[in-house]
DNA sequence: TTTAGCACTCCGGTTGTTCGAGTGCTAAAT
DNA sequence: ATTTAGCACTCGAACAACCGGAGTGCTAAA
């Protein structure tokens, strides 16, 4: 167990570095506010901590650098709480200031004030509406062969998608198809769409529709599900400042992982909900290994949606960010809700 | 006026460097294939289109490098025509083989094409369908202040909106709103949908809906065009390889730049049509002043719809990349096209 | 007019040196 | 038993000196 002093020492100097991003020496911590020790004990006490896997050297006479175990101890037992600038809080509040009529704008701009509070990249996921339900769909023939389906949610998203029509379905089929639809299907949670079809409305379509095989087809084609949801990402060059990501190979393995989407998504999407921090090596990707990444989800009517996160080096402002993610996530929340309240 | 020896030396050096991206002495031109002149006499041409400023020197005694005139008087006079490999060929025509419904999943497919044939970023903008014309305008209401306005363009695109209700329409109301707008507004071509509002509308509305004041309001918040067409980009990260992009700080500003994307579509709306070659410093932007952007229009009833382009450092394979440019803004053309085919 | 030859220039890499920041250890001080 | 002062030691960063090579410009011969 580390005595209390070691504790104060390991604070002072991961909080050090996370300023400096230089290896910090046993005299800058002595002349710490919070610490009465002479340099010669606290290089005794940094000699222990390096023998416990918390500090490391760069070289054998540098000052030293937390390891991430260091840097894991730090988050989960010495993170001071973080008072925001009162230029943070207007700047978060900017959130619920503008007229918000749909999620998307909410997620979008939170990502953007994410990054505009942190000299990272941020990045935001979702939401996925699970419990939206069907409001309406409509297929808008443009010419002989091809039509738009729209979809849309009680949640105000439309989802749209291009679709070619079946020679073999004549018009009054396509309206009586989208009749039924409508009718079985407006209020049906997205997720089940598929399963009712496959039950109900192929019984209903065989029965009304002459080239219900067609018809049949062509509604599948139309429902199926394209929502991934997308990534949104904010700030992106902002790494580009921080000295570890001077050498361009990190940025680009980085960058190129953003650039993948569906992995991003992989990465990041709602699993325990609740904070997550990940330090280093502990992210499943190796792109990642000098980042930590910082993210929650955010729920809707109790379910997890979406994620928020930031993606920093190793060497990120945690207190702060942690704060920062807990509070806008929270934010999120309350404008979904808001903005999807079951007026019922 | 360069002599022929000047000129083919020229070439050689051009090429030599975009190659190698190392400035190019007077052995190794001497060396080439289709030259047969000592070094020495290289070296008195090289001084002298140095003097006539097509070429630089990085120091007194190095190899030499092209000016951007050199490069300008190399794609204006001295372009070799490119024969695409096998490879290319094939990748380009894959284009082709996928099945296209909708206008911006080819522009997607192209960036895509773009980047991955050259080593290099690639950006497609639009199209933007100066032509398309209403099909179909609905409004959906989701709780009691506010809706879902979608609009369908005769091309398969979808425009979706969240609107807020105003309280004192009435759903008969907003339903005749509906109806006349369908009726009066269908066929027109978008960018005269503003106008005919304020004219013909306008009127009508006043006979038939009691609260027409709001009504007209909304309508006009529904219609207000938000089609800032799309940017895409392919193969961001590409640029990283290029040696002239270890420095940090050039990536930085060219990648600040691209994340915004109201300047690159400025920077890259379709002015005059057909190929257009910005070298180094002819470029708008200083973030631009290390690299060449080639690219050109494409059209849709003879109107310059979109552009697609290509950023590269100022040494870019010019021959290639103009060859694929042209391709393919042809391609995007037939595609649009055949999509759009007016069967009338 | 071309080219061989040569002196010269400058860059990049290597080596040596110095300087300073930082350490570990020992012995004195508390 | 802790803490601290003192000191020898280590290492990297910064700088100079040096060398080799690639390339040039110029002159004089072909």
């Amino acid at each position: 167990m580390l005595s209390n002093r070691q504790l104060l020492i390991l604070q002072a100097i991961i909080n050090g570095y996370i300023k400096s991003a230089e290896p910090v020496g046993s005299r800058s911590i002595s002349q710490e506010k919070s610490i009465s020790y002479s340099p010669a004990t606290i290089r005794n006490e940094m000699a222990d901590l390096e023998e416990l896997g918390f500090l490391e050297k760069t070289h054998s006479s540098s000052g030293r650098v937390p390891s991430e175990k260091g840097y894991r101890h730090y988050v989960d037992h010495l993170l001071l709480p973080h008072h925001f600038s009162k230029n943070e809080v207007t700047n978060m509040k900017s959130l619920f200031e503008q007229k918000i009529l749909e999620a998307d704008q909410a997620v979008k701009h939170s990502a953007t004030i994410l990054s505009e509070l942190t000299s990272y990249v941020s990045i935001v996921l979702g939401p996925k509406m699970f419990d939206a339900k069907l409001k309406s769909i409509q297929v808008i023939p443009l010419r002989e062969d091809a039509a738009v389906a729209i979809l849309v949610t009680d949640t105000g998203h439309v989802e749209n998608k291009a679709v070619s029509l079946p020679a073999g379905l004549s018009s009054s089929d396509l309206e009586k198809m989208v009749n039924i639809l409508n009718e079985k299907l407006s209020g049906v949670p997205l997720y089940l769409l598929e399963q009712k079809m496959a039950t109900e409305i192929t019984v209903l379509m065989k029965q009304h529709i002459d080239n219900y095989a067609e018809a049949l087809l062509f509604a599948e084609d139309t429902l199926k599900k394209s929502s991934n949801e997308k990534v949104y990402y904010g700030g992106k060059t902002n790494l580009l400042n921080q000295p570890e990501f001077k050498d361009i190979t990190k940025v680009k393995s980085l960058y190129e992982l953003f650039e993948k989407e569906d992995m991003m998504h992989e990465l990041l999407k709602p699993n325990k909900s609740g904070l997550s921090i990940r330090i280093g090596q502990e992210n499943e990707n190796a792109a990642f290994e000098h980042c930590s990444i910082i993210s929650a989800t955010y729920s809707f009517n109790g379910r997890a949606v979406g994620t928020i996160g930031i993606v920093g080096p190793k060497r990120m402002e945690y207190p702060k960010v942690i704060s920062l993610i807990q509070h806008i996530s929270h934010d999120l929340e309350d404008i979904l809700k808001n903005l999807y309240r079951t007026d019922a």
